[in-house]
DNA sequence: ATGTCGACGAATCGTCGA
């Protein structure tokens, strides 16, 4: 089975992509962040007829997060419980595959624009909420994926300019120290576990030719649990969708699970 | 620092967030 992480920067404008690329990708079970709208507004009637169910965690304008799956979805968790939040930026749910219950939670983490500033500092807090809501499900749910827009590019390898960027969001040590600390709760970064081109990136800035120069960062991320580590068998980015037209910044993570 | 997007409210652009 594949799961993949994608944040499509407003469903609205990307619904269409989105179509195009589960069709040429029919994955089991797509994240998406940045969705950018309501709930009311979500299109299920599109990705039901492409094969999906969908529970989405949105609000208008900012963030907003999805599970579109084609397998049964149960007890879904809108945001941390731990974590009073006005930012709709977690989902989690429960998906019946042929080896059991899998527990996915889809996030868009905190972007926190600078060190030092009050939003790098709801970043921090967020992500040790975060930290305590996985630590807690894994608990209940051995088969874990924890996937989406880290906003954290977790080591040199990650980043198109290790020096010039060193220090700066998404390269703090805080910010590194955190992802360790997911890590250190019993996951994996699927990406990892397999031989990687140089290089790789999920997330390139709209300016300055970022794509066309590969001035990029990997900073989207599929986490998997111990328990679901042997079974992994791959994990790519896929760059199609970013030479599209009028592409999201982000392009997809794709995680293969042998059955 | 920002050369790009997208959403929004109020206009036909400015502001915010990323």
């Amino acid at each position: 089975m594949k799961i993949a992480t994608w944040n499509i920067n407003s469903l609205t404008v990307r619904l269409p992509q989105v179509l195009e690329w589960l069709e040429a990708n029919p994955v089991d079970a797509l994240g998406l962040q940045e969705l950018k709208l309501t709930d009311d507004k979500f299109p299920h009637l599109e990705l039901e007829a492409a094969g999906y169910q969908c529970v989405s965690h949105g609000q208008k304008t900012y963030n907003g997060v999805a599970i579109v799956s084609r397998l049964p979805i149960s007890e879904v968790v809108r945001n941390l419980p731990n974590f009073p939040d006005e930012q709709a930026r977690v989902i989690t749910a429960t998906l019946a595959t042929a080896q059991g219950p899998l527990r996915l939670i889809n996030a868009y983490f905190v972007n926190g624009q600078a060190p030092g500033t009050d939003k790098f500092a709801y970043k921090l807090r967020w992500l040790a909420a975060l930290t305590e809501w996985v630590r807690s499900q894994l608990a209940h749910y051995p088969r874990l994926v924890l996937m989406g827009d880290f906003n954290v590019a977790p080591d040199d390898r990650d980043t198109f300019d290790p020096i010039g960027l060193a220090g700066t969001i998404h390269h703090t040590p805080e910010e590194r120290a955190h992802f360790q600390q997911l890590l250190a709760l019993g996951l994996h970064d699927s990406f990892r576990l397999f031989e990687q081109p140089e290089k790789s990136f999920s997330w390139w800035d709209y300016r300055m030719l970022g794509f066309q120069k590969n001035r990029g960062l990997r900073i989207d991320h599929i986490l998997i649990s111990d328990a679901l580590k042997p079974q992994a068998s791959a994990c790519h980015i896929d760059r199609a969708p970013r030479k599209n037209k009028q592409p999201s910044d982000h392009t997809p993570v794709v995680l293969t699970l042998a059955s």
